[in-house]
DNA sequence: GTCTATACGGCGATAGAC
DNA sequence: GTCTATCGCCGTATAGAC
């Protein structure tokens, strides 16, 4: 790890044409669907469109090219909180966070939460020999500290654990759609999420 | 898959000691622990302490393996439940069920839910080559058949959804707790949930 | 900077001696 | 039934032409 989006990137050349941003999130969407293990790096070359053989340019391997997705991830969800930002109320953030899963629903049945089997998957790796599993844990709790500022902007005083709570449901919806392959399952859950969140709310 | 437990079984022939059966709750165990795709055929071999060349007249492919961890995870299942049965309360039963889950919340702060990782690291296959994933759905439903049973009897004509929503707040404790490496996560949300039940219990 | 050809290692699976 | 030796494939990574 260390500078994430950063790390291996040709410098003291024109980078020109965005290959390496194109490969990073072919990367995500690929390691989303097959998992990290199954997935080569003729797979992503071929999804990014980019010739095997020049993937090495821009990755010197093939963990690299997971710390990039990883980073891709990081991406996504600063540009979704900061759509989110734009509503005035917390509360309301938060609902159109839930809505955003639900309208996802088909793929969290067909391959999981994009980002929490991705770290579900690095968990597995022995500990020490590289820090993906670390960097992936920096993403949820990034997602964690933007769910609990809207409940301390909701005067709870117990923000932290309920920001814990509800990325909890969250996964666990996922994984339950995923493993029974049923999208309804999203639907019904996020529908208790959401109607969780009214009864916190100060009326 | 087909019949599970006994697919690919040598007979005609004395089985003498349980190696099948140690070579798959050895699976079990390292497929947790590792991942399936990260997993060697060596790895198990040298878990169940039995020869790598031996490992073929007992599973004649590595998906055997996994299908026998699965049936090894329904077997496990079956003997929790059948426990928790003995105790009269439906509600002490589902606690029972939460205070075991925080009982091993280390493994799962290492390794996450040892079911549903593999159900999740299952589900990125290609639909059709085998049913593995279906297989695991089978022991997800079970468990949830088991938990909306409590709920019915606990008088609550909702108990199917209620059900999902348990086993999802479990799934979602046991992601979050393994991503975070933070056994705490599994003892605090596993504290909500028991405190959830209470409130829907008819005083 | 781009791409092809290939080296290298590892793993699933098999053959066949005992 | 048990175990060793080994085959063959595939995937990562490299060398080096263009």
């Amino acid at each position: 790890m260390t500078d994430s989006k950063l790390a291996g990137k040709p410098d003291g050349a024109k980078p020109k044409s965005g290959k390496r941003e194109r490969l990073a999130s072919a990367a995500a969407q690929v390691f989303h669907q097959q998992g990290v293990e199954r997935t080569t790096l003729s797979d992503i070359a071929a999804a990014a469109d980019v010739p095997l053989g020049n993937v090495y340019y821009y990755f010197k391997t093939k963990d690299q090219l997971v710390e990039a997705a990883i980073g891709s991830h990081q991406e996504s969800l600063r540009v979704v909180t900061d759509q989110l930002d734009q509503l005035p109320a917390p509360l309301d953030r938060l609902k159109a966070l839930i809505g955003g899963w639900i309208e996802q629903r088909e793929t969290a049945a067909r391959y999981g939460c994009p980002f929490g089997t991705l770290a579900t998957e690095l968990d597995k790796r022995e500990d020490g020999l590289d820090g993906l599993d670390r960097a992936a844990a920096a993403v949820m709790r990034a997602l964690i500290a933007w769910v609990e500022e809207q409940f301390t902007q909701l005067g709870r005083a117990d923000a932290p654990e309920l920001a814990v709570s509800f990325v909890t449901a969250y996964q666990g919806m996922a994984v339950l759609t995923n493993v029974l392959r049923d999208p309804e399952v999203m639907t019904s859950q996020g529908r208790r999420l959401a109607d969780w969140l009214d009864t916190l709310a100060p009326a």
